[in-house]
DNA sequence: AGCCTAATGTGACAGTTGTAGCAATGCCTA
DNA sequence: TAGGCATTGCTACAACTGTCACATTAGGCT
């Protein structure tokens, strides 16, 4: 589970994630309605990236009357800190993260979550 | 060269991309000895890097005296505007793409810069 | 002019991601 | 109970990335 840090997921693994941060758990057909138009993929396409997310960890793969659900295995707040000081550091360059007034407009965030974040992420940096 | 549009450089790549906005022009020793100690790579891997990214037209390779000169054919203005408004919108889904005034710190842009970054921005969400 | 060093072009191979299809199995319905 | 549809596990393959090594060649120094 401790390569879970270091590597970032890739454009479909994120989307995943973030439809499963959301409902907590899916089957592939829910999750494949939900992206198949933003990827263009077909169910057994989005069924493999699932199996593969299985074993990298991203995500459980668990089966509940003959059908996989699948959850997320890693938090949010602690992939999007991950992503935010990746990004603030090797793209941008920055010695510090962003205050979280930054994020503040994010779709994706709750006001705890937030402050969660802005936790993490000061954690981070004095480390 | 539509191409360079759509797809994020990798790691490496942008590392070398950021040495040739630098420099304007290096050759394959050169970008070796600055990025050896970051990614552990041997001369040979920079190298193939090197070619691929022409390939891809990330770079340009000119022969010089017998010596392969690199360099940029991609502007950090125009990438760094691309991948920060990719992961505003992606990733954090942010409607608008965070005021320059948060990259003001960054070692990575001049005033001027910061200044085109904007524009750029701008211009592209009105779109 | 010849040799050595350094640079070049090319080839290779493994791992990851994108992108699916297929055969087998299990469950629901007629 | 038999057929059909949905699900699963498995297999496959091409492109891209990471990672080099090797043989050839060109330029500079003796």
């Amino acid at each position: 589970m401790a390569d879970l840090k270091g590597t970032d997921p890739t454009k479909p693994e994120l989307a995943i994630l973030k439809l499963l941060w959301r409902s907590k758990e899916m089957n592939a057909r829910e999750i494949h309605r939900e992206i198949e138009d933003d990827f263009g993929w077909s169910y057994s396409t989005v069924r493999t990236v699932l199996e593969r997310m299985a074993d990298k960890g991203q995500i459980s793969k668990t089966p509940v009357d003959g059908v996989n659900i699948y959850e997320p295995q890693i938090g949010k707040v602690a992939m999007l800190s991950r992503m935010i000081a990746d990004f603030s550091k090797r793209v941008l360059e920055l010695d510090t993260t962003p205050a979280t007034a930054f994020f503040a407009e994010s779709k994706l965030l709750s006001d705890t979550e937030l402050e969660e974040l802005e936790t993490v992420l000061r954690k981070a940096e004095n480390e």
